[in-house]
DNA sequence: CTCATATATATGGTTGACCGTATATACGTT
DNA sequence: AACGTATATACGGTCAACCATATATATGAG
């Protein structure tokens, strides 16, 4: 990640990037089914807003059959990572976080990683 | 400040915004013109972010004869400061805002807010 | 009251970020 | 190969955010 601070900032400022890397924050990894389903968003809109991240070089992404996975960037420097760290640790409190959480944890199907290598 | 979580970093987001308020948190209270002078941008680019960040609740202003004077709102949110503390830890070791902390501490007729009132 | 300085706001223009739709690509199955 | 699912990207449109210029307001000095 070597953008300007006010890119990061601005990576964060919006709702769907926002809530996808509280629940990538939450879970570890997600893949998109899984985040559309969370946000209950078009499959585009994710996938545009993932590519956004990556591209900064904030999370990454890793393709496991037809699934892409995300996760945070394990090298994301340390005051990034504070940063997000403390903005999900207010934001499980809030809506629509609060039920991003709850209406993932409750998808049928939901795609393991454990078990479809 | 209660203000969506996107929109508090889309306040983060903007160059002039994320410099004026380094150069608050760091000399705990600044006016206008100092903010025109150590950013060297014209004065209603400044009062303009001044406003945003007033209107959100991230600073409060105080008028003192001409002069209006900013800083942090002392009600601040706990993460929201610590989210700003992290980036002015970050952003003091980077450009522009080396430079900015050095042109304001060579201002000449900085006003004194100790010695004006 | 007049003038100068400091700050705020109003106005109109430009650009870029986001959107949904449509399409392309990648992978697995048969 | 043909088909279905998952994901990415291309395209064109809309709107909000930012800008600079001009002007309004507030304070202090003379």
């Amino acid at each position: 990640m070597n953008i300007p601070i006010s890119h990061f900032f601005h990576l964060l400022s919006d709702e769907t990037r926002l809530r996808s890397l509280l629940l990538i924050h939450q879970e570890g990894e997600l893949c998109v089914c899984e985040l559309v389903y969370a946000l209950g968003v078009i499959q585009p809109k994710v996938s545009r807003h993932l590519a956004a991240l990556r591209d900064a070089g904030v999370v990454i992404d890793r393709r496991q059959g037809q699934w892409v996975y995300y996760q945070l960037h394990p090298d994301l420097s340390d005051w990034a990572r504070q940063v997000i760290d403390t903005m999900v640790a207010e934001a499980v409190n809030q809506e629509p976080f609060i039920n991003d959480i709850a209406v993932l944890a409750d998808m049928p199907n939901q795609p393991d990683a454990a078990c479809c290598a």
